[in-house]
DNA sequence: TAATTATTGTTGCATTTGCAACAATAATAA
DNA sequence: TTATTATTGTTGCAAATGCAACAATAATTA
């Protein structure tokens, strides 16, 4: 089956938006705030370029990692409830944004609009993967010890020879996996004693 | 700000489902298979009545409960990536479900019909909403102790005077929340103890 | 280059958590 | 009604996990 959003559609879409609805871009450098919950100007973000995070931090300070975003990948204001953790995107190194105002995408434009329609279904698609990578992360929290959810997170990153080359760092991992760093180290050490992997400082050989 | 999925808005999204794709309404009964990941048929499932699982199964034969759907929820084959886990959809009591084909959405209409327009727009926002959910659940399973976790999610749950009654089991409870029932009765017993909440068999009362 | 800051690798220890097991009660089916 | 099955409440215990702390590198900045 074909891969449903594919680079030329993408192409078409960024063209659309901007011959349709109004939109805005914009480029962040590393660890600026990109988003924060808002209630009033409902956004939706796609991020042409670079990477970038969803960050929560609960009124004790702790900060944590909720998902990792990547070219290609939306986000919005709309998917997140009042809560009393404030919850920003910020950006991962250099991070090139557009944005869409919902109301624009809701009402704002001439139903008949050739663009608009396709730029919907686009949207529909991207919201349809972004759904995916998150019932994919909530699998990985379902795992019940840190050697499942290590295991899980290398297979869903390896490449075709079983590596994984860890680009950010351990730190990075372990906040994703919402496990203490100190354990994950730990727990690769046994899974290398174990024979599951071969690990060389940031390549790691899944053998399993 | 007015609630972007009101009740007239859904029942008009049910009646132009009717007038404009290919529709199928079934009843399925307690704990009937609803959709079951398949890599052909995509299809896109909303429900009218009753409530349902997102239930996976690995390798084990571990079964965890990952989401809870009730009415107005919507689901879909396609929010799940091929995996060495099992997922489906399973009915919890007498659940009424409207199946929609993705490609009806997607290709299958003349573009220029007024109901089609507006069932995207509508299951746009129902994926934001679905959208949401996710990254609730997601919130709930970042929080570091079972202690965080409960309270999270009593709060979200009680009503004005801080009350939640348990409806289903603690036992499904402990499912969702991907940790051990007994230590969810240890936990509990514990917040009484430190005055957190009081408990009186199925119904809590959130004193913080 | 030198100084500063961040990451990695490691360990001891206390705490949390899951597992197993069981009795008591409640709910359901025969 | 009685038998059967599911849920609740509880505990001991072993295992997993997080926390704190530290030295050794590596990366970054002045």
């Amino acid at each position: 089956m074909a891969k449903t959003l594919d680079e030329t559609r993408l192409l078409q879409f960024k063209k659309n938006l901007s011959n349709c609805v109004n939109v805005k871009s914009k480029v962040f450098y590393n660890k600026e705030l990109i988003l924060s919950y808002s209630p009033i100007k409902k956004k939706i973000g796609f991020i042409t370029e670079g990477k970038a995070n969803i960050v929560k931090t609960d009124k004790e300070g702790n900060t944590t990692i909720m998902r990792d975003l990547k070219e290609n990948d939306i986000f919005s204001n709309l998917f997140f409830q009042e809560t009393e953790d404030e919850i920003y995107i910020i950006s991962n190194g250099e991070t090139k944004v557009i944005f869409i105002d919902y109301y624009n995408i809701i009402k704002n434009c001439n139903q008949n609009c050739p663009f608009h329609n396709s730029i919907v279904l686009t949207l529909f698609d991207l919201l349809i993967e972004d759904n995916k990578q998150q019932n994919e992360k909530i699998e990985l929290l379902s795992k019940r010890t840190v050697e499942d959810k290590i295991l899980f997170f290398l297979k869903q990153r390896m490449n075709k020879n079983n590596i994984f080359k860890v680009t950010t760092s351990y730190k990075a991992i372990a906040e994703y996996l919402f496990v203490d760093r100190a354990n994950l180290m730990r727990e690769l050490k046994k899974m290398e004693e174990k024979g599951l992997i071969e690990k060389h400082e940031k390549t790691i050989k899944i053998k399993s």
